[in-house]
DNA sequence: CTGTGTGCAAAGGGTTTGCAAGTAC
DNA sequence: GTACTTGCAAACCCTTTGCACACAG
């Protein structure tokens, strides 16, 4: 699934800002911030313009926000956007005090939870705190 | 369980603000924001104060805090330091995304997740996000 | 008395808004 | 050509820091 038909889809006009980080995300393996797709955008973007874009793309489903401080959020090219028959995803997140670094915990599964009469569910969000290999590998 | 007993067990001083703050979340169904909590609190009470207090109280893991959006953080009394008749919160909440409202449910359980080699747990926190009953029945 | 807690003012820092110029279609 | 997108500056707003005074133990 290339970043164009994801924006066709979607109903997204195909912009280079959109394209490209479409391309960054999907090629991560973390969970990235507005600043982490900034440092790796090829070329120049505004902050506020990342900002704008990651809000409409996330509104639109195609990416998902993983709030894991209460300072910065983190986005999320989820396998729902990859895999099209693929309509929810639900989010495993391990995110390492140490290093900050947010990774997604693909092969996991969470049973799903039973909420009350009454309640509806849009998304959920498990993020799990600790520290990664790398860091615990390094003291 | 009375809030000077909590303060003592976890070895910090007896203060008006920090009784207040606990006394207004064991009363609480929802997380509270600082915000919130400054709005029940009995007197007056500076936001710089709070935040310090909520920083402590946190610290020493007599408050848990609730990630819920990048702009906010919540605040519960976890389970360890709640009143035995109390519903008592897991690290499991519904956020409400009209309202905003942030409720523990209670009696669910979460699958374990097996972290890969090397990665290290320390919490878990698990969200899920829609619209409360509430906000349903004033469609 | 000593170390900690509190209030006020101001700074920090991620995110959003306003507006003019540019681009997709 | 029209509606959406971008960039820059500035505003927003939650949170933290600095410092003098007040209070707990």
């Amino acid at each position: 699934m290339y970043p164009e038909e994801l924006l066709k889809e979607h109903g997204l006009r195909l912009t280079k800002v959109r394209k490209n980080i479409i391309n960054i995300l999907a090629n991560s393996q973390l969970a990235l911030s507005m600043a982490e797709i900034k440092e790796q955008f090829k070329g120049h973007c505004d902050r506020v313009t990342l900002y704008r874009n990651l809000k409409v793309l996330t509104s639109k489903g195609l990416l998902h926000q993983v709030v894991v401080d209460s300072r910065v959020s983190k986005f999320v090219l989820p396998e729902s956007s990859l895999i099209k028959n693929m309509n929810y995803c639900e989010h495993v997140h391990f995110r390492c005090i140490r290093c900050k670094k947010v990774r997604c915990l693909t092969d996991q599964k969470i049973a799903s939870v039973k909420l009350p009469a009454g309640f509806t569910k849009l998304e959920s969000t498990y993020v799990i705190q600790g520290i990664c290999d790398e860091c615990n590998n390094s003291d």
